[in-house]
DNA sequence: TCTAATTTTGACCAATTGGTTAAACTAAAT
DNA sequence: ATTTAGTTTAACCAATTGGTCAAAATTAGA
C-alpha cells in the first residue's frame, strides 16, 4: 500500500471530476477523461481498475463539498442567530466556488441512495447537536416554536436549491446574464440569514 | 397530421415517462422502454422517431408538473399571505404527487439549459406578474422590504429542495423510514407558508 | 551499465446501444 | 375475397462502450 501521488494520478482525478461532476455517472465516457487528462484511455484502468471505482472518488470528494465539516461552528458557544448567519454564509461560499457540485450529488444520490450511507457513514456528520440546541433555543423561547428539523431543511433548502435551479433563475430572471445571476447569489449571502432570523425570532 | 391515439402510444409514453424520469435521458436504455411498455422496441421508433423526440415528449411532461399553471392563483383579488399560503400547498401538493419530477427536471436542464427555454418559449410563465404585486406590497409598506425575486427564490427552495433532497433527508433525520419522511412533506404546507409569512411580515 | 520494476501505449475485444428493414400480422373498405 | 393501410415483430447493423493485453517506453536500483 505504497501510494506514491504521481502526477499522472492527481491529472486523471482532477479530469474525472471535471467531467463527472458536470455529466453524471452514465452521461460519462471514460475516453473523454482520458482526452481531459491527456493520457491514454488505458491508464485510467491501470489506476483506478473500473469506471465505477473512479467514479466513487470522485463522489467521495463531490460530498465532502456537499456536507462540509461545520462541527466547529455547531459546537461553538454563540448565539443562535450569529451562528446562523455564520452557516449561512460559509455554505453560500463554499457553493459559489463548487456551484454545480449540488445538481451532481441530488441527481446521483438520487440514482443510488446507498452510495450515500456508504460516504456518510463515520463521516462525522451530526446533526443531532444542532437539533438539541435548536430544541433548546425553542423551550428557552428564545425563538418562535419550530420543528428542528424544519428549520435545518429551511436553511439547506434556501442555501442550496438556487445553485441546484441555476437554468431556471439565470433565464427567468436575469436573461442568461450571468453577472447579475452572481450578484443575485452574492447578496443571498446576507438576504438568506436575514430571511430565517427574521422568521424565527420573536 | 392524423394523430389516432392508438393505445400503444399511449403504453410508450406512460413507459418513457416512468423510466425517464426515474433514470435520466443517458440512463435510459430503450430497450427498458419497450420492456416496461411490453413492445417491441421497433415499435419505440415507429411512434417516436428517436430516443431524442421520445424524451423530448417526456421533458415537456415533466416540465408542466414542476413549472405549473398558476395565472389564476398569481392574478387573483387576493391578499398577499393568503396567496403564499395557497400557492405553498398547491405547490407542495402537486410535488407529493410527482416527487421525482423536480430532481428530473433539474438535471437534466443542467445538462441542456437550452431544451428549457424551447420548452419555456410560449409556456405563459410570467414572473412579471407575481414580482409586480411583491413590489407593490413592499412599496405601501405591508411587508418587510425585500427583492421580489430573492422572495420568489425562496418560497421555489422551500418547497422544491426537500424533493430534490429526498435520500439525503430520508437518510439524515428519519432512519429511511418512508411514513415519517412523507409526514415531514406533509406537514412542510403549514410549516413553509407559515415559515415565509412570519419572515416578510411587519 | 545492466536489470527489474513501473508506467504508458496502441491494438484489440465482447457486449451493449440506438436505430433500420423487410416481412408478417391485423382490420377495415371495396 | 382482395386490396389497402396501418401496426407489430424478429433479425440485423454500425457505432460506441468499458475493459484487456502484450509490448514498448521510462525509471530506479544494483
Amino acid at each position: 500500500m505504497t501510494e506514491i501521488h504521481s502526477n499522472t494520478e492527481d491529472k486523471i482525478l482532477e479530469a474525472a471530476k471535471k467531467v463527472f461532476i458536470e455529466k453524471g455517472l452514465e452521461g460519462t465516457r471514460m475516453q473523454e477523461i482520458a482526452d481531459e487528462a491527456r493520457i491514454n484511455k488505458a491508464l485510467l484502468h491501470y489506476y483506478y481498475r473500473t469506471k465505477e471505482k473512479l467514479f466513487a472518488a470522485v463522489f467521495r470528494f463531490a460530498l465532502s463539498k456537499f456536507i462540509p465539516r461545520i462541527e466547529e461552528i455547531l459546537n461553538a458557544e454563540m448565539p443562535l442567530f450569529e451562528k446562523i448567519e455564520l452557516i449561512v454564509n460559509q455554505y453560500i461560499t463554499l457553493l459559489k466556488k463548487n456551484p454545480i457540485i449540488p445538481i451532481f450529488v441530488l441527481h446521483e444520490i438520487n440514482r443510488h441512495p446507498d452510495r450515500l450511507l456508504e460516504a456518510m457513514t463515520g463521516s462525522g456528520v451530526n446533526p443531532e447537536i444542532f437539533i438539541k440546541q435548536i430544541e433548546k433555543e425553542v423551550s428557552a423561547g428564545n425563538i418562535k416554536p419550530i420543528d428542528s428539523r424544519q428549520l435545518i431543511v429551511n436553511i439547506l433548502s434556501l442555501c442550496v436549491f438556487p445553485f441546484a435551479a441555476k437554468p431556471l433563475i439565470k433565464g427567468l430572471f436575469f436573461n442568461n446574464n450571468k453577472n447579475l445571476y452572481d450578484e443575485f447569489i452574492e447578496s443571498r449571502k446576507k438576504e438568506v440569514s436575514g430571511f430565517i432570523i427574521d422568521a424565527i425570532k420573536k
